[in-house]
DNA sequence: CAGAAACTGAACACTGTGTCCGGAAACTGA
DNA sequence: TCAGTTTCCGGACACAGTGTTCAGTTTCTG
């Protein structure tokens, strides 16, 4: 691929990053990108069709990238392999990261809904039985509210077809139980 | 309050979401709202100062009469009981959430992060020891692959101090013994 | 070095936003 | 019912941002 092309793409993209962690992926315009870039506004749209498109070309690469680096541990006992290599990965590329999960996402409904989960979940949690505090409380939360939040969603993208009081019970079990809960008879 | 004012602003929140489910949020315009709700634009600008404002009225609007039609089941014991409330409410107005969380947010960055792990997580669960097959498998893939973006959302948003061996640990804990994990010692 | 490809910058039409205002309509309380 | 208040209408306006086009320049590749 030509030199340019590829210093272009990467220089765009590293632009809408540095935007987004200043004042969020909505308020950032392409104009904007292209002054922090330094890049004709016609050289932009001469390799992303709009910000969007720039967003998603950003992330596959960087997700490329990830997966290349880290190749999937591929054994058959059930480890969740991938975890560590991803958060590695995040770590690696924080800003990156924030700029895709933090400001950007802060004013969707997901993410808002997810909030008002969280402290449902949180008053659960501290009730009794005790259960660990600080960082892994707050860990627990995070994870059951967003759990429930993405559970529901693939419900209702479903069509809602199950009855809520077997999602109820599917969902409990994997909270306090885990998958253990799930396994075959 | 004006019959007229609670008139109008039911009605465009109902717009919207009509306009939602059949095309997504972000291509909803202000002037299609006020045509389906066949309302002036510049009423609209009297009772909202944006297409954000409205849908976040809307939803406010509709989780307080959720609590309301629900209260909190406040026992001293850890149930969750602010699951089957919520599932039923959703279940009631599968319009609305669905325009919420559906193709409203397909598009963030969000969910398109939570799909890519999804694959990882199913991939992960079609590993021995076998587990329940049909929805619930589905339903257990939803929830970790939900619960890990929101977890490392979380950690991102706070610094990313904690080290990713910590996360992973507290991650698979969660997974695979759920709360058990975590109880005090 | 020649040909091809990419970059530039400025112009253009267009869509959508948010604000303002005078006049019509609808509601409220007496 | 009626007077006073509030809301609604609809059209106009300035403005910001989008996406496209194109002739001219620069930069890369073979």
């Amino acid at each position: 691929m030509d030199r340019r092309v590829a210093r272009t793409r990467a220089t765009l993209q590293r632009a809408l990053i540095a935007l987004m962690l200043r004042k969020g992926y909505d308020a950032v315009t392409v104009e904007e990108i292209c002054t922090e870039a330094d890049i004709g506004r016609s050289t932009f749209y001469a390799h992303f069709t709009s910000k969007e498109d720039l967003k998603r070309s950003g992330l596959e690469d960087q997700l490329r990238g990830m997966v290349q680096g880290h190749p999937a541990a591929s054994g058959s006992e059930r480890d969740f392999g991938f975890v560590l290599p991803f958060l590695e990965h995040a770590r690696d590329h924080v800003d990156l990261y924030r700029a895709l999960v933090g400001k950007g996402g802060a004013n969707t409904t997901l993410a808002m809904l997810t909030r008002i989960v969280s402290d449902m979940v949180r008053e659960e949690l501290a009730k009794s039985p005790p259960i660990a505090k600080g960082p892994a409380r707050d860990m627990a939360t995070a994870f059951i509210a967003g759990g429930f939040v993405s559970l529901v969603t693939r419900w209702l993208d479903d069509g809602a077809r199950l009855p809520p009081e077997r999602l109820d019970v599917v969902f409990r079990g994997l909270v306090v139980d885990g998958l253990a809960h799930l396994a075959e008879a």
